[in-house]
Formats: C-alpha cells, sequence, structure tokens
DNA sequence: CCAATAAGCGAACAATTACTCACATTCTTC
DNA sequence: GAAGAATGTGAGTAATTGTTCGCTTATTGG
C-alpha cells in the first residue's frame, strides 16, 4: 500500500506536475481512499518526503557500487562509473527527477535525511580526493560540487530535451566532467 | 503598479516558494488590493508568466550586448563574455531564479514568448558557430544545449550553496565550458 | 467646481484541498 | 465461525485560494 500510494504520487508528478498534487488525486490514482493515504503517512508532505527519502537512499547505494567498481582505475573510469549511474536514473523519469530535485529544496530534513545526503556528496567527494592527491580538502569539495552541479545540470537538460540514448549522454558528461578536473591534474606541475 | 506587483510576487517566491505563492500574499506584499491585481493580470498564472517574461527578454538583451562585445575575440573571452551574464543574474536572486525556471516548464508560452526563448539559445549557438565553423549545425547546436546546461547547473548549485563571488564562480564556469569545448576545437586535427 | 472617467478596494463566492472520523470490510486467531 | 483486531472507506469539515463585483476614492477635462 505505502508503495503503490508513492508510485502514485509519482506518476502524477509526472503526468501533472508538483502544484497538481493533492491527496484525493493520489488517493484515485493509487486506487485507494483518502483515509489509506492517512494511515500510512501523516500528511501530504510525508508523502513527498518519503519519495525523495527513497530516492536518495537508491542514488546512494548505486553510487556506492559504482565508486566501488571505478576504484583502483584511471579518474576517466572512475567519473564515467558515476555519471552512468546519475544519467540512467535520470533518463528512466527525467519529470520526475527534476521535480523532486526542486522540492527537495524546501523540505525539512530530519538527521538521516541529511546524513544520506552528505553520503552522496561523499561518493565524489573521496573519488577525486583518490585520483588529486595533490589538492587540498577544500579544492576538492568545490570541485566536487562543481562537477556534480555541471553533470546534474546537463543530464537534466537532455532528460528534458526528451534525449534517450544514455550513452552518448553519459559519454558528454563524462567529458566535461574530466575538461573541468584536467587542469586541476597538472596544476602542481609547472614548467620543467 | 504592475511593477510593484511582479515584485511583490517575485518577493514571495524567493522568501516562501513557489507553492505559497497565491492572490492575497501578492497583493499585501504590494501593498494593494487583491481587485487591483485584477485590473493588470487577467489570472495569478498571468503574474507568473509576465515576471518570466520580463526575465527572458532582459537575459536575452544582456546575453546579446555580451555576444557583441566577446565577437572577434577568442572562445574563451566570447565564453567568459557569456558566463558572466548568466552568473551575475543568478547570484543577484538565485532562489527566484531557480523557481522561475522550474516554473518555465510548465508554462503554456505564447509565440512571442517561444521566439524570445529560441533567440537566447541562438546566441550561444552563433558564438559556437563562429569558433568552431568545422563543425555542423547539429553538432554546434548540441554542444550549444551542453554548455549552457552544464553552466546553469554549475551556477545554480552555487547560488543555492550562498556562494557570492561572483568573479571565482564565472572562472569555474568558463574553464568547464572550455574544458567540455576544446576536444570538439581539434576534432579535426589527427595525426600527422 | 462638477461631471465623467479611471483606478483602487475588499467582502463575498465558488472551487479546491488537506485532513478527520464514524462506519464498513477484511483478516487473524482460536 | 465468532470475536477481535487491523485495514480500508468516503462523505464531511475547516481552511485556503482564485476570482468577481458593487462600491469608494482619485484624477482629469471643461
Amino acid at each position: 500500500m505505502v508503495d503503490s500510494i508513492l508510485e502514485a504520487a509519482a506518476r502524477i508528478i509526472e503526468g501533472e506536475g508538483l502544484d497538481r498534487l493533492n491527496t484525493n488525486a493520489i488517493a484515485a490514482q493509487a486506487g485507494a481512499s483518502v483515509g489509506s493515504l492517512y494511515q500510512y503517512f501523516p500528511s501530504k508532505d510525508a508523502i513527498l518526503a518519503e519519495l525523495i527519502r527513497r530516492d536518495h537512499q537508491e542514488l546512494l547505494a548505486q553510487l556506492t557500487l559504482a565508486a566501488q567498481e571505478g576504484s583502483g582505475s584511471t579518474l576517466e573510469t572512475a567519473v564515467h562509473a558515476l555519471v552512468q549511474v546519475a544519467v540512467e536514473r535520470q533518463l528512466a523519469r527525467p519529470e520526475l527527477a527534476r521535480a523532486l530535485d526542486f522540492a527537495e529544496v524546501r523540505l525539512v530534513m530530519d538527521q538521516e535525511a541529511e546524513a544520506t545526503l552528505r553520503a552522496i556528496g561523499s561518493v565524489t567527494i573521496r573519488m577525486l580526493g583518490a585520483h588529486l592527491p595533490h589538492l587540498d580538502p577544500m579544492s576538492i569539495q568545490l570541485a566536487a560540487a562543481d562537477v556534480t552541479a555541471l553533470a546534474k545540470g546537463m543530464i537534466d537538460a537532455a532528460g528534458q530535451r526528451g534525449e534517450t540514448l544514455g550513452e552518448a549522454l553519459t559519454a558528454r558528461v563524462t567529458r566535461a566532467a574530466l575538461g573541468y578536473l584536467a587542469p586541476l591534474q597538472v596544476a602542481h606541475i609547472g614548467p620543467a
């Protein structure tokens, strides 16, 4: 039931938009009654929050796995692995991903949700730290934020545009990320 | 009056979020009555639409100007000029810019609005076309879309993070854009 | 000044929406 | 299969919100 409520909410967000998401619509879409909604969630906001929570946990799991597989390889391979995860997720449900991303900002998060978010950020930070060992932690953090944002922007735009070829997009995003990171890789190497 | 209504709406979006934007709040914030709102706008949506319309027109004007100034120079200078415009605009009112960007998608646009949007896109396309003459139009268009999205993502994230130093951000975004474009510049140069 | 037009007002209305609760249905356990 | 627990129901409620309209206040032209 919880799952069907969440999936109903997801479908309404995709098809109607965040602003048209209401409890009656969710119940109808889920094939349940409004009362049942409130047996499993304390409020409408809680439904959205849980949708986001699950999305984050799934993302963290997939990123962690991708980071493991890409560890011990080149920067390019490692970046590619993470980008691939992000691309596949976004292209699967672009409208939903975009809406959740927007809703996330104005959401009051509990400690667990905050921790998950930090963990997601840490994956990229650790990956970059391993491949750019000469950079100080603050620079790594900034680079991770930038690369993440750059990828998010490209992937989101591609999703909205209706792009469906994940591999081509992954290649371009990886190229952009590496293009941004390249100067950092060689920053400590001066002229001979 | 029109201006004060639009500014009131903008402030509410910034402070309360898109979902808390309502006609009563706009009227109160504008120091006017609900009735006056409807003397200048046919509906609440029209207020949002006008806010977005003006934003787009301003952006187009600034981008066009920046493109003129950067024309006839290196790719780096041209990119830097456009990025600078985007950065300054977003950092001025980050929450508003983000919200309008989100609202824009679900908006039904008239012909004029569509034309403005295409014109905004054309600025980057023309700039890239001038500096990457060996690329076919489709590749130019894709590159423009990617570079725009990449910049948008980075700038938006920085704004949300509370970054205020536009110059540093402009430099990083420019670096990312050039990093993405670099392989395209030399793509036709094979091994001798 | 006055009349005529414009601009502004906000209570009232209708629609929408989050949420409740008294009742109905289904499941569990013996 | 009966008693009791758990789950599901949806009309109803109170609050919010978009929009209207009869009215008041300001502005303009003669």
